[in-house]
RNA sequence: GCGGAAGUGGCGGAAUUGGCAGACGCGCUAGCCUCAGGAGCUAGUGGGGGCAACCCCAUGAAGGUUCGAGUCCUUUCUUCCGCACCA
């Protein structure tokens, strides 16, 4: 008799594990690849359950597929780059690379007592001068296509972190990290410019068949294609100056009483210039800008306009109609000016009713002219077009193109297309990051710093005041450079790059991680890419999941890779809650795996995450649950210890011998097979982990209720007196059964609990590791059911069952409903009306 | 406002294609085994009725299609998530 214990269980077979490196793997043409990640971690220092959660679900495919025979790459790594080293460097001293190697180590060590089967040969960290190497290098290659350059822009300030943040990263007006609300300010940034793909990571997500469609819908919404038409209005008496608006609607224009500019256009300077009172006109304009952006964006702050007293021509009607700057513009979106057409758009309704500007209908239901008295609000359905000169009488649909090709050779307008998103700004005024690889000389202007020069390392040394300024301008030695060109005296730029850079292509680098020549040999990134699963949160769903598909276009436009879309399949993984909140150290309601390990063992936290609910799904923590489900364990090593005792050393090899089985027999094989069918569609194909455990739970059952059936006394009976009444399995039959059974189900639990599944096969006697066997082969014939239970009915309502063949017809049936009636006795005799047969099989029985 | 997902026991959740609703687990109840049990095993556990075999009701609500609906259709309510003055 041998206990379980988990604990020995888990130490031996993770070193077990480590000096066989069980899990390192090697190009192999020979065999199918599959690339299972989980997006990997930022080092904060504990890994708690929601975090392991992830690493746990990839976990499960990752063996599963190896047993399935795959050539599994299944790398971990550390996006160690960020603000809260940083932060935490500016209030205790210590060094940010110190506190980042320290976490690192800490949650290395968690994941392997969690028996997590990494290769961690290939374990990089994004601040491995190393790694960062290369995003230098993809920088400069960005450069030198145009699509890394710098402009001076306003930007999102955050001024708790002190630094810039991508629009990506302001969530609710607020920073993303600390919630502070988001201030604007005008600085010289890098961009990356990803709207030059804008089009093809919008279409693409069709291809993208194996993703959330939740996923998928804010990617779209948020590149936010729209098509419309720009229309320029000159203004009065000064033809030269132009006002260009974008416009969806160019079947309204005939509506478009006024001219809107947002406060951040261009030409409201040079109008408040020229303005009677200037003074006034810019003040108020300021107030405008000085406005919470989030407020003005959201539609809380009220609708204001200024009258800037010019007139501008709407080149449709020749009218002049009045130039106003409204704080609700956005200027960064279209063109940063609107036309506005107060009768068919509500936000332009409100603001003309508010400063009693005219309103005009020219777009009806009917085609008949009416006046916008008595309108309650815009009128914003497409329609038929009135009071709209030679287009009167078409409908929008039609109008639009018309309209817009008028435009067009007219030369004051054009069909284009908008997008929300927007070049994704990369600088940053901290340390803890890639330092941009760029160098400002006077006389060669922007200089790149040559590759044989790379990395550009982070100098050790580093004053951390939290100032706002970037922490690199204040080292000499990083800032004094001699330019590439000119040799002469030169700056270094002082910003690092956004961490998001780091995250965009590390997937790459996992396929080959020391490379020292390029980011990655193409060779073994077309072997091993894309990933083929890809879980992780669903808060990366727009920032991460769209700028890795951004970075997958620019290798793939530089000749590295072959492939536009890097990550086939993902799982968007729900958050483990504690008391209803989301675990965090500040709420103090974090569940520290460790503890659980000393308790119970890494397998039954494995499988009790698993088990809970469907991966996507958030779930309440319970220690209760997680004591269930190491109860299945200890259920399972007793049943296969009582077996190897009473009857396991039998060397009866396979169950395709077994003739002339009992029907509990029979009933058991077919509960292996179909425990076998189930089990592996729910991981492969469903990635229904919670299902594939239960359908394990009812084999157990099942073999439980065998046992105790039979000569062996089952494992319930724990004493030695009782197993030696219980005497040893002398049919040969039920032996192999059995261990069909047991063996089928330990290889299935390796995957959620493989320490266990580990032990239990070497204590049926196997010598090879559990890890380098195959999955259990499924047999149709015998999982398939003899005879099914068919519901008959009389007077449309099920009246008993009666048992027939799974694939008998019409014909048959009239037969058997009676011959068979034994199972509903009160039904004999009855003359059957009809008999339901869908896809060919016999579905029901109706009874007159 | 727009878009997405979802509403099933005391709880987490099952239910391939429309075919025995509530698998599996937690919790609870009883029994067995034990010096003891917070271990283990067995049985029970949606609601109502009946001594019983059985019967009736039940998947947010109301209709509909169908021999048959948690599943499909229509209407409606609720919750969660994302986006939101994007012209």
């Amino acid at each position: 008799m041998a206990d379980y214990k988990p604990q020995e269980l888990d130490k031996k077979w993770q070193q077990r594990w480590t000096s066989t490196r069980a899990f390192e793997v090697a190009v192999d043409p020979s065999r199918p690849k599959y690339y299972c990640l989980e997006m990997f971690a930022y080092p904060s220092g504990h890994a708690h359950v929601g975090h392991v959660r992830n690493y746990i679900i990839g976990d499960v495919m990752a063996r599963t597929k190896r047993m399935r025979g795959y050539n599994v790459l299944h790398p971990f790594g550390w996006d160690a780059f960020g603000l809260p080293a940083e932060n935490a460097a500016i209030k205790n001293g210590i060094h940010p690379e110190v506190s980042t190697r320290s976490n690192i180590a800490h949650m290395k060590g968690q994941l392997q007592r969690l028996g997590i089967s990494y290769a961690w040969e290939r374990e990089f960290a994004t601040c491995d001068p190393t790694y960062y190497k290369w995003n230098q290098w993809l920088f400069i290659r960005m450069f030198e296509k145009g699509l890394a350059y710098r402009r001076k822009s306003s930007v999102n300030w955050c001024p708790k972190d002190n630094t810039v943040l991508a629009n990506e990263q302001v969530v609710d007006g607020g920073c993303w990290r600390c919630g502070t609300p988001v201030e604007t300010r005008d600085l010289e940034q890098w961009f990356f410019r990803i709207t030059a793909y804008a089009d093809e990571l919008l279409d693409d997500t069709a291809t993208l068949t194996k993703w959330p469609e939740k996923v998928l819908t804010m990617q779209r919404n948020w590149i936010g294609r729209s098509e419309g038409a720009k229309v320029k209005f000159a203004l009065e008496g000064d033809s030269a100056t132009q006002i260009e608006v974008f416009t969806t609607r160019i079947d309204t224009i005939y509506g478009s009483t006024f001219v809107m500019l947002g406060p951040e256009h261009p030409l409201v300077r040079e109008l408040a210039e020229r303005s009677r009172d200037s003074a006034s006109f810019r003040a108020q304009v300021q107030t405008f800008r000085l406005q919470d952006r989030a407020a003005r964006v959201s539609g809380e702050q009220e609708k204001q306009g200024i009258d800037t007293g010019f007139k501008a021509i709407n080149p449709f009607t020749k009218e002049a109609v009045p130039v106003w700057v409204a704080n609700f513009v956005l200027g960064d979106y279209g063109t940063g000016a609107v036309m506005a057409v107060p009768a068919h758009d509500q936000r332009d309704f409100e603001f003309a009713r508010k400063y009693n500007l005219p309103i005009r209908v020219v777009v009806t239901e009917d085609g008949k002219p009416r006046s916008s008295d008595g309108m309650a609000e815009a009128a914003d359905a497409y329609g038929l077009l009135v009071n709209s000169g030679e287009y009167s009488g078409l409908s929008s649909e039609t109008a639009q193109p018309r309209m817009t090709a008028y435009a067009n050779t007219q030369g004051f307008g054009a069909g284009t297309v908008q997008y929300r998103l927007k070049d994704w700004g990369i600088s940053r005024q901290r340390y803890w990051g890639t330092p941009i690889p760029m160098i400002y000389c006077e006389k060669d202007g922007i200089v790149p710093v040559p590759d044989d020069q790379l990395p550009v390392e982070l100098p050790k040394v580093a004053e951390f005041t939290g100032r706002g300024d970037s922490p690199l301008a204040q080292v000499p030695e990083f800032v004094k450079v001699r330019c590439p060109k000119c040799g002469e005296p030169a700056r270094r730029e002082t910003d690092t790059m956004d961490t998001f850079v780091d995250s965009s292509w590390y997937f790459y680098r996992f396929a080959d991680p020391t490379n020292d020549k390029l980011p990655f040999d193409p060779a073994a990134v077309k072997y091993w890419l894309p990933v083929d699963f890809y879980s992780g949160g669903v808060e990366h769903a727009i920032l991460h999941l769209i700028y890795s598909r951004f970075f997958a276009r620019v290798f793939r436009d530089l000749g590295m890779v072959d492939h536009s879309e890097p990550f086939t399949q993902l799982l968007t993984q729900g958050m483990v809650l504690k008391d209803g909140n989301v675990m965090s150290k500040s709420k103090g309601n974090v569940v520290d795996p460790d503890s659980m390990l000393q308790k119970y063992g890494a397998d039954a936290l494995r499988l009790y995450v698993m088990f809970v609910a469907p991966p996507e799904k958030e779930v309440e923590w319970t220690d209760a649950g997680l004591e269930g489900s190491f109860r299945f364990l200890a259920r399972v090593w007793r049943l296969v210890d009582h077996w190897v005792e009473t009857a396991g050393g039998e060397g009866i090899e396979s169950a395709d011998s077994c003739e002339d089985l009992t029907p509990a027999e029979k009933q058991l094989r077919r509960k292996t097979h179909e425990t076998i069918q189930r089990v592996t569609t729910d991981i492969e194909q469903r990635q229904q982990l919670n299902t594939a455990v239960s359908a394990m739970m009812e084999l157990v059952n099942e073999l439980y209720a065998f046992s105790e059936q039979t000569v062996t006394g089952g494992p319930s009976r724990r004493t030695d007196e009782d197993l030696e009444h219980a005497g040893s399995v002398e049919r040969t039959q039920t032996i192999c059964v059995v261990r069909e059974a047991i063996e089928a189900l330990i290889r299935m639990l390796a995957p959620f609990a493989p320490h266990t599944a580990e032990g239990l096969w070497e204590m049926l006697g196997h010598e090879t590791d559990l890890q380098a066997a195959t999955w259990p082969v499924f047999d149709a014939d015998v999982a398939r059911a003899e005879t099914i239970e068919v519901p008959v009915q009389v007077n449309g309502k099920v009246r008993g069952r009666i048992m027939v063949a799974p694939d008998a017809a019409d014909e048959d049936m009239r037969q058997l409903a009676l011959a068979e009636a034994s199972v509903a006795p009160h039904l004999a005799g009855k003359t059957v009306k009809k008999v339901v047969v869908v896809k060919g099989r016999l579905v029901s029985v109706v009874v007159a």
